[in-house]
DNA sequence: CGACAGGTTGAGTGAGCTCAAGTCGGGTGG
DNA sequence: CCACCCGACTTGAGCTCACTCAACCTGTCG
C-alpha cells in the first residue's frame, strides 16, 4: 500500500481520507449514486461515463494521476470507473464546504477543474471528422500523460471511441492512417509515439488541406490559442 | 445548505452590478478576454460559442431570462453574443470570492450551474442522429422556455446548427421531417409546437425504431452496459 | 492448446455534408 | 405601391466519410 509518510504538514480533517485500490474495469462509483465524495488518482487511470437509454455511452473523460474527479452536487451525473488498476484517496463530502484551502485546493477551485475538463470534452465533440477529433485526443493525452513524444494509451480503442463519439473502426483505421502518413508511429495498440506534432496539431485544428485539395482559410493558422480576431463573418446586424 | 466559515465572512460587494443592453448579435465578451464578470440574463438570451481556427463554432449553451452565464476561472473559455436584443445585470468579479449568499447564489451553485450546463452540451452532442439531437435540443428548449407545447426559437438554424454539430440544411430538413411526420408544427421557421411529446422523448432517446425497420434490442434496455452481442438479425434492410 | 478479448482491415451502405436552386418575408428606394 | 435586394430558410441531387457487417490477426489466460 502507499504510505502517506508525512508529506502532508499536518492533517485536521477527521473525514476519512481513505486510501482505495481498485482493478481495471471495477466500478468507482454509478450514474446516479449520491454524491458524497470525490477522488484523487494516485496512481493508475479512471474514466467516467455518461450511460444512455439505448445502451451507448459517451466517456466525458478520463483522469490520471494527480487527477480529482467526482465533483457533483447531488447525485453523481456520470459514473466513474477503473481504466486500469487505479489507486485512489476518498476525500468524504468536504468539497461542498469552501474551506480546505490546503492540499488540492478548495471548492470553487475543484469545480473550475471539473468545468475545464467539461468544456475539453466539448471542444472534442465539436470537432467534426475523425481525424480532427482523434488528432486532437492525441495532443490532448500527450500533454497529459505524454513522456516527450512517446506515450503509451492505457484505455482500449472502445474506450477512445467512445470518448470521441466514433466507432473503434474508425478510431483503428484513423491511427493506422496517422501511421501511414508518419505523423505518428504505433508500437502496439497502446504505445504510440508522436513523430510530427506540428502536422497533428494541424489535423487537430480541421486543416485537412494535405488529405484533399480543399482549401480553407486557414491561412493564419499559426497556433494562438484563441484570438481568432474574426474577420468580417460575424453574426450580421 | 452550503456552510460559510466564518474567516471569509465579509468582503464588502461595492462592485458595480450594472445593467446593461445589447442588440441583436452584439458580442458581450470575447473567448480570450479577462473572465473579470459574470452576467445574468433580465430579458432576452444570449449565446456562448467556442470559435475554432478554421472558422467554425460550437455554440456551448443558450441562456435565457433568469440564467446566469459568464462563469469561467480566469479568461473566458467561450465568447458570449447577444441571440435577441439582450437586457444584463452584469455582476463584478464577485464570482470568485465564495460569499454572494444572496440573490441567485454562491460561487459554488453558480459553479455547479455552468457544470451542469455544461454536461447537458456534451450529451446533445453524444448522441448521434441528427433526430436525436434535433429532437433533444427541442426538448430541452421548451423545457426552459416552452409554454404548454408551443415555443418560439429565438436562435437562427444557423445558431442551432453550430449548437447541434450540424449543418443547417440537416436541421431545417429534420425539422421538415418531424413536421410530415406530425411530431411538431411548424407555423414560419421561429415557432414550434410539440404536437406528440412522447415521440420526441423516443426520437431523443435513440430510438428510432418507427422510422426504419431496424430493431435494437431496446427490449432489454436495462441490459448490461456493454455487451453489444447483436443477434445480427433484421439488420440487412 | 482453445477460447476470448482487443485490434486491424476490407467491402458496402447510408446519414449527413456539399453544391446548387429556389422560396419567403422584410427592408429600402424609386 | 411595386421592384429590388438581402438574409434566413427550404429543398433537391450527388458525394463522401464514417458506420455496419464481416473476416482475420495477435496476445493472453485458463
Amino acid at each position: 500500500m502507499i504510505k502517506l509518510s508525512g508529506q502532508i504538514a499536518y492533517r485536521r480533517t477527521t473525514v476519512a481520507n481513505t486510501t482505495l485500490k481498485f482493478r481495471k474495469g471495477e466500478i468507482i462509483y454509478a450514474q446516479g449514486d449520491p454524491a458524497t465524495d470525490w477522488y484523487q488518482i494516485i496512481s493508475g487511470t479512471v474514466r467516467t461515463c455518461l450511460l444512455y437509454p439505448d445502451g451507448h455511452r459517451q466517456l466525458t473523460g478520463f483522469y490520471y494521476s494527480g487527477d480529482v474527479f467526482g465533483i457533483d452536487a447531488d447525485t453523481y451525473r456520470s459514473s466513474a470507473e477503473a481504466v486500469a488498476a487505479a489507486v485512489l484517496r476518498r476525500c468524504g463530502r468536504g468539497f461542498a464546504a469552501p474551506d480546505t484551502p490546503d492540499e488540492v485546493g478548495n471548492a470553487s477551485s475543484l469545480l473550475q477543474g471539473a468545468l475545464s475538463h467539461a468544456q475539453a470534452c466539448i471542444s472534442l465533440l465539436g470537432r467534426r471528422t475523425a481525424h480532427e477529433r482523434v488528432a486532437a485526443f492525441l495532443l490532448a493525452t500527450a500533454r497529459r500523460i505524454g513522456g516527450s513524444n512517446s506515450l503509451r494509451l492505457p484505455m482500449t480503442r472502445a474506450d477512445i471511441a467512445d470518448h470521441l463519439a466514433l466507432t473503434i473502426h474508425t478510431v483503428s483505421r484513423t491511427l493506422s492512417e496517422l501511421a501511414r502518413r508518419g505523423v505518428i508511429a504505433l508500437d502496439g495498440p497502446q504505445s504510440i509515439a508522436i513523430l510530427n506534432p506540428a502536422q497533428l496539431r494541424l489535423l487537430a485544428d480541421g486543416d485537412e488541406d494535405d488529405r484533399l485539395g480543399r482549401q480553407r482559410t486557414t491561412a493564419a493558422a499559426l497556433g494562438g490559442p484563441v484570438a481568432t480576431s474574426v474577420p468580417a463573418v460575424l453574426c450580421g446586424s
